[in-house]
DNA sequence: GTATTTTTGTGAAAAAAATCACATATATAT
DNA sequence: ATATATATGTGATTTTTTTCACAAAAATAC
């Protein structure tokens, strides 16, 4: 059984190694990413020696090879299928972030319940809600990402639920009613920043990364 | 010393609480904020025991009370003045995110080096970078937040440092260099939904919270 | 007014996560 | 070839966080 933090620092050294990788760095040491990633070589060490993944006394990890482990850890290979409720500022933003498809997510399709939104956001349909359950059947989707009012988020939810999403990333600052087989992951951007500023005013040292 | 977990934690209950007063809760019990905000009531009368908030042996504890202590604790009294960098798709959403104002956090002011984004977007003026730093002194704005693309998040950063401000809310994909007199909280939407497919996919459940 | 139920409160215990200490391998220099 | 410096790797330890177990208070029922 792993923790959700460990994944987290696996997708972190993931996607540094990734950017190591494409500027010819062929190895690496635990140190080089503890600097790019917030944790310490340990940290780092450790964790590689949970996932099993073995380097070279001196010298090192080797990029490709970690890359690889790693893929293997945390099953990427085919571009991963995402859908998007709530064409609002944030849905858009969503759906002209770049980041995304660099890292082979892509949003297949946003759905909506204002006519006037329905069309296309850069190369993605937008459509009738009542279409999304169809559409996630169709195309075997399984992630979804909630960016609606608060008031209509669990609806939304239940609606993807109900049409096969196993995985919700969701932007509304509510607690969404679920079962323990579904996996929710709440942004709440409010809370970042109300946290954020406790420090500041407090003038406290933080410990522990957020995410 | 305090961790940013126990303080998000304490966010959540203020957040809920309020939500009860304004539908006319006088009291709660810890059950209620417990299912409310994803954590178990154990932990939410611990929390309190910690923060020195006691309640009402049967009865639970009263509303008001309650929210006059967090608010002491996490000190939220008048409005929290920020400032934005990077008036691209994110940025916008944010400056017109409604969830900030209703927790008195307000955007002051929104800065870019792209003279057609100079104006205003909402209500909030957008200027030139180079106003930054007098803005921020002048204001004395102690939180920023960074949408900017990642290759210029660090200078972007220093700039804001060295102008006086002490926490960022970072949503450049990056690790910024920095001293631990300043507190920065990152938000990374891909890694979010890498890390959501990955517990889908590998069908896991998982444990613990991002935030 | 006594018993019963509900709910808080907290020291102790358990579990989880991070760090330490040190053994071990390997590249490089001499 | 030998010594030295650099990194990994892991069992043990420490620290942090969460949960348990149960005592105590207050409301309600009888």
């Amino acid at each position: 059984m792993v923790s959700k933090k460990y994944i987290i620092r696996l997708c972190r050294y993931r996607n540094v190694l990734y950017r190591l990788k494409s500027m010819g760095f062929m190895r690496v040491v635990s140190n080089n990413l503890a600097d790019a990633t917030d944790v310490t070589a340990l940290q780092v060490r450790k964790d590689f020696s949970l996932a099993g993944i073995t380097g070279n006394k001196k010298g090192g990890y080797r990029v490709d090879e970690l890359i690889e482990k790693l893929n293997q850890i945390l099953g990427k290979n085919e571009i991963q299928k995402v859908i998007l409720v709530g064409v609002g500022k944030i849905g858009i933003a969503l759906m002209y972030y770049k980041g995304f498809e660099e890292e082979g997510i892509k949003i297949e399709a946003a759905f909506d319940i204002d006519p006037q939104k329905y069309g296309k956001q850069k190369d993605i349909p937008v459509l009738p809600l009542e279409r999304l359950r169809d559409f996630v059947k169709t195309n075997n989707i399984k992630t979804g990402i909630i960016t609606v009012p608060d008031m209509a988020a669990q609806q939304v939810f239940n609606l993807m639920i109900s049409s096969g999403i196993k995985g919700v990333l969701n932007f509304a600052p509510i607690k969404l009613r679920s079962t323990p087989d579904i996996v929710i992951n709440n942004v709440n951007l409010v809370m970042e920043l109300e946290n954020l500023i406790y420090f500041v005013n407090t003038g406290e040292r933080n410990k522990g990364e957020i995410l």
